[in-house]
RNA sequence: GCGCCCGUAGCUCAGCCGGAUAGAGCACUCGCCUUCUAAGCGAGCGGUCGCAGGUUCGAAUCCUGCCGGGCGCGCCA
């Protein structure tokens, strides 16, 4: 159900008319045609730019073909009103039964409103978060988390079939750091070595319980040994230890992925062989000296053959490496490899979610996408700016190096999931976030959490007294959906009709832009128009929503409140916000 | 030096696969507030969309070049 796809087919159906009767030349490409509500309502209720984009290959003024089409969008019943306007637009105004009927639709639908088939079933693999696994999730990472679980959820809602994975980087140097940090953590345990942390460990107290936990299992079996001996252990001890907060973590901030991928067991299955050895033989791979970086020549710059890929030939700046010089793969090559790898599992378009500091990556990756899948496979990365923390406006200091940071565990216990969420998607993506403790936890018109939330209460709030006003009377879904809706005529409850049902229009184009933020914009426009509303009823009390005298004007409009509280609870779903029906 | 991201109202930000007079919140100013239903409400003020060119019916949006800020730049992941 989607008022504006229904719009664009009956557009569609005239031009097509339109060039059986030889006003249009045939063949043409209605792509760049559109119709979509304009910015100004007060021009009606869906403009076309069909006239303007059509009329070079119709050898016509943009005017002269908008006033052919015109007399057949003015056919159509449920049009009232045509006009044509500005450079070449057709400005439609549509009966008011058709927005009651989209009223009726959403009360029939539930939050399925906005549902889209936009996708068509078609296999799309988001990762994210992906976090190494030596350490807790900070807060930082919460923006990643909450980014990629409201974008597979909006792709969901937009008909995509949505894999939600994460990549364990559990291979490599940083893992092996984390086995030694781990290591002395349980000398520790044992009470044996020093508390003090050398340089190049990690330093994080949270290790500590890794330690206790090894020491428990193991006893003192690993002391006094050879690190070749435990390192291995030892590794895969602590990398499931933190997994498993990792994924405790997750869980309380509502993200629950369903493909854990691990880069060791991608490296063990000998993927990355089978993939370097496939671009070998495509000739995509060679040995060769980079050139050092002009203007900031690394200190130990010494030019050095390597392993390179031709990255160029795929659209990056320069060819890339992919083997260290004791042999083993870089993560980059072993990244290859897992691509290739989610590939193969179907999914030809991949979305990532990285840091900005990342960012540098982006266009390698996508050419080595590009070279492993034959251009068939389509990599899109989502880079998060980081989060800033405050508390009242006085920033939180935080360092990993001093192992001190705030940890997504303290987030979540000082406000909550659904605040969490919520905020994170209060900027896009590639703009830096200010979280402020205080401030996301206040009950005001200024907490974007809270003022959402709060229609979506208030519109129950406003059901409940309803129910007591009007006893016995249906005020089920789909009782309301039933009515006649006529009763609702105010310009202003109209108005928010149209809003509601412009909500697929935006889930759609959020899921095609990848931006999940947009649902949380949408929203907080939709509570302000709904706040609004019922503030009118202060002024006037004709505009109330419970008019003792009239049921059928007071039942009608229970349908708005309810249809209001729907789509705001279809959108809060995508971002995985609970709507709460008392605050 | 190169690459990517960002630059929109005093502040924080939307809008950016081109569309009509550029939006919201805060701040500020002026009113209202013995409220059905709830943590106030309404209105106003405020912008050469970083700068300069270009593309075209039309540019905040696309292209080029500058300026300013962030991130990154061969064996970290």
């Amino acid at each position: 159900m989607n008022i504006f796809n229904d719009l664009k087919d009956h557009l569609r159906n005239a031009l097509e008319a339109m060039t059986a009767a030889g006003e249009l030349p045939a063949g043409l490409s209605l792509e760049r045609v559109t119709i979509e509500p304009p910015r100004d309502p007060s021009h009606g209720d869906a403009a076309t730019n069909a006239a303007m984009v059509l009329c070079k290959p119709a050898g016509l003024k943009p005017r002269e073909l908008a006033e052919k089409l015109k007399p057949r969008l003015d056919a159509l019943e449920f049009v009232t009103e045509t006009s044509v306007d500005g450079p070449g637009f057709i400005n439609i105004r549509l009966a008011d039964g058709v927005w009651r009927d989209q009223l009726a639709g959403i009360l029939r639908l539930g939050t399925r409103f906005g549902d889209s088939t936009l996708g068509s079933g078609r296999k799309v693999n988001v990762e994210y978060v992906s976090a190494n696994p030596t350490g807790p999730l900070t807060a930082g990472h919460a923006r990643g988390a909450v980014v990629g679980d409201a974008l597979a959820n909006l792709l969901l809602k937009a008909g995509y079939e949505v894999c939600k994975e994460y990549y364990i980087n559990d291979a490599g140097n940083q893992v092996a750091t984390l086995a030694r940090s781990t290591y002395l953590r349980y000398l520790e345990a044992l009470g044996e070595g020093d508390a003090n942390i050398p340089e190049g460990f990690y330093p994080g107290e949270y290790l500590k319980d890794v330690g206790q936990a090894l020491a428990a299992r193991d006893g003192d079996k690993w002391k006094g040994r050879d690190e070749a001996e435990w390192l291995e252990p030892i590794r895969n001890f602590a990398i499931d230890f933190l997994m498993g907060e990792i994924k405790e973590d997750l869980k309380l901030l509502g993200v629950e992925q369903a493909v854990f991928s691990s880069e060791r067991k991608l490296v063990e299955a000998g993927k990355v062989d089978a993939v370097l050895e496939t671009l070998t033989q495509a000739g995509h791979i060679y040995t060769g000296v980079l050139e050092p970086p002009k203007g900031k020549t690394p200190e130990d710059w010494e030019p050095r053959p390597q392993t390179l890929f031709r990255a160029t030939d795929f659209g990056d700046d320069v060819d890339r490496p992919l083997q260290k010089s004791d042999g083993s793969w870089t993560y980059f090559a072993n990244d290859i490899a897992y691509h290739l790898d989610k590939f193969e599992r179907g999914y030809a378009t991949m979305i990532d979610i990285w840091g900005a500091d990342h960012g540098g990556y982006i266009k390698r990756m996508q050419a080595a996408v590009r070279a492993v899948t034959g251009g068939k496979g389509a990599l899109d990365v989502k880079t998060c700016q980081l989060v800033h923390m405050f508390d009242n406006g006085k920033p939180v200091r935080m360092s990993k190096r001093a192992g001190t940071f705030v940890t997504l565990r303290d987030v979540l216990e000082a406000v909550g999931t659904d605040v969490v969420r919520f905020i994170m998607l209060t900027r896009r993506n590639d703009q830096t976030l200010e979280f402020d403790f205080a401030k996301v936890t206040e009950q005001s018109r200024d907490n974007p959490v809270f003022y959402v939330q709060y229609a979506y209460a208030r519109a129950h709030s406003v059901l409940r007294h309803a129910r007591e006003a009007l006893t016995g009377r249906d005020l089920s879904d789909a009782g309301l959906a039933a009515l006649d809706l006529s009763p609702l005529a105010d310009p202003a409850e109209l108005a928010l009709v149209k809003r509601l049902a412009g909500w697929p229009r935006m889930v759609e184009s959020a899921a095609e832009a990848h931006e999940p933020h947009r649902v949380a914009f949408y929203l907080q426009e939709l509570a302000a128009e709904f706040h609004a509303l019922w503030n009118k009823g202060r002024d006037d009390a004709t505009l109330r929503f419970i008019i003792a005298e009239d049921e059928a004007l007071t039942l009608a409009r229970m349908a708005l409140v309810r249809g209001a509280a729907i789509v705001v609870a279809s959108g809060l779903e995508i971002m995985g916000v609970t709507p709460a029906e008392e605050m």
